[in-house]
DNA sequence: CATCTGATG
DNA sequence: CATCAGATG
């Protein structure tokens, strides 16, 4: 994005941390507002930040000072999920400086929908998969930039009861898969938002006696994801920092789970293989408070 | 009911405000918490005061704090429209020390409904008016007292294009005359509650743009306080006061409508003429916050 | 436990 | 501009 290398407010600020540059011993940061000096394998410093975050109703958040965050954390591109706003009904605080906004919302009122802000304008934008009987929730947005394709998706939620499984895995997923996996065919892929679903025992908190019970961990919800790294995609957070525990992004407001950090990781950035020597960071804002997940950022040199 | 006068906290000390000895010109006091000295006619202090109020939605109005009224206001008996709530949906706080609790909930969950908190226990207790097709909204409680009954009613509101008139007049305000005037004739009876009418161009701000448009101020429902009023029921407030303007019990929500007193007197202490004689005080709450009505008292000397 | 809508006032 | 319920997560 031709973007100096720039966190935050702190940039031009003596570093306060020093990180290992071998990060996939080490846990991620905590101290968000610090500035990162991640850099890629090949030690280009990080140039491009994008950020996702399903923020549970675009409203709410607002009232709660979501704008803030997003001044201070200063991404080149932020994405949303769960807007819950049909676009008229969108406050004027949507729009926020030196962005342009690109929304997306479900035929239902108040229901699902995506967004996102670039501060850099799109080669194109795309709403939707193109295939009707999956484009009527506001479930995805491609925008197409000069070197990758950057898809955010809030994927269905299997529901209560998992009523809403087989459409998830069996249609959804597959579809998905395809069309991302159509776009790789032309430029890399990033893929960000809440996958809805945890990959593995070490992406909640309580595996077992979730499995197969609660929407989000079941084996076919698993091997949806499962399929999608096969095909040449890389969960980002997981292959900088494979042994992390405790790294959720999503914790249900019930019984205090957050506090007691009982979440889940539902929130990725999936990377096309051939974008692993761009990859400088991926980071998890778990103190960031505004919904009931947090939001991810995505340090890249490009 | 065998009291001594006590009004508040403060009975016991020396009275801050002397009252006019004819209540009939001046309007009436706006300090909620300073202690009564009001007289029957025949000059006997009051010794019983009966508090009715919509606090739309009894939940709500407890988080607000609705309780330290209670405490400082202390009635002997206080009725309550719209708790929209179930029975055993009802916060333990909704029941008060010293009171004796009577509820009467819609069928339908969080709609309507009325109830009453007593001091003395009640000879009897009706609930609805005995007719099936209009009992089924929480509408009205009878309490026998030994000298009166009290019936604290939620009278249906018109409705939104008013598509409920036709129910409201021609059915319940038909049913619930006849069960008053059935009451009459054993013992008299106080009226109180939300009868979702201003009576008079005098009870509301805007009588010009509202007559025959808003729900609560068509003629037909005038006309349906009117029967009441012609059948040997007096409006307590009115009778007092027949002058006095601005003196509303309800204000909108919408547009600030209560800071600018544009509001509506729908609530009422309708008293069987042989009362009169009885008849202290009929107060407006108007300070006291908590809902989008607020509280009227009704002062006796029984 | 929180977000929405939609009914109701 | 409030209340509530019910859907959804």
């Amino acid at each position: 994005m031709g973007r100096k290398r720039k966190e935050g407010d702190s940039s031009e600020e003596p570093k306060k941390k020093s990180k290992k540059e071998e990060p996939e011993a080490s846990a991620p940061s905590t101290d968000w507002t610090a500035s990162s000096d991640a850099k890629s394998k090949d030690g280009r410093p990080w140039n491009m930040k994008i950020v996702s975050w399903n923020i549970n109703g675009i409203r709410a958040w607002i009232k709660k000072n979501g704008h803030e965050y997003v001044r201070k954390e200063n991404p080149d591109i932020i994405c949303f999920q769960e807007i819950k706003c049909a676009e008229d009904k969108l406050p004027p605080e949507c729009s926020i400086p030196d962005y342009y906004p690109y929304w997306l919302t479900a035929d239902k009122e108040g229901y699902a929908g995506t967004g996102i802000l670039s501060k850099t304008k799109p080669l194109s934008i795309k709403y939707g998969l193109g295939i009707e009987e999956h484009d009527n929730e506001g479930r995805a947005i491609t925008a197409e930039y000069e070197k990758f394709y950057l898809v955010t998706s809030y994927v269905p939620n299997s529901g209560r009861g998992l009523v809403r499984l087989n459409y998830r895995t069996k249609e959804w997923d597959e579809a998905f898969r395809e069309y991302l996996l159509g776009l790789e065919e032309k430029k890399p892929v990033i893929l960000c938002g809440d996958l809805n679903v945890a990959h593995k025992a070490i992406d909640l908190a309580n595996p077992k006696s979730n499995y197969n019970k609660t929407p989000g961990y079941t084996q076919a919800e698993i091997d949806g994801l499962s399929k999608l790294l096969d095909k040449g995609f890389v969960d980002s957070f997981r292959h900088l920092y494979p042994d992390v525990t405790g790294a959720y992004s999503f914790w249900t407001y019930m019984g205090n789970a957050r506090s007691k950090n009982v979440g889940w990781r539902l929130d990725y950035f999936l990377i096309s293989k051939k974008l692993l020597p761009s990859l400088c960071d991926s980071l998890i804002r778990k103190e960031v408070m505004g919904s009931d997940h947090c939001p991810i950022a995505l340090l890249l040199a490009v």
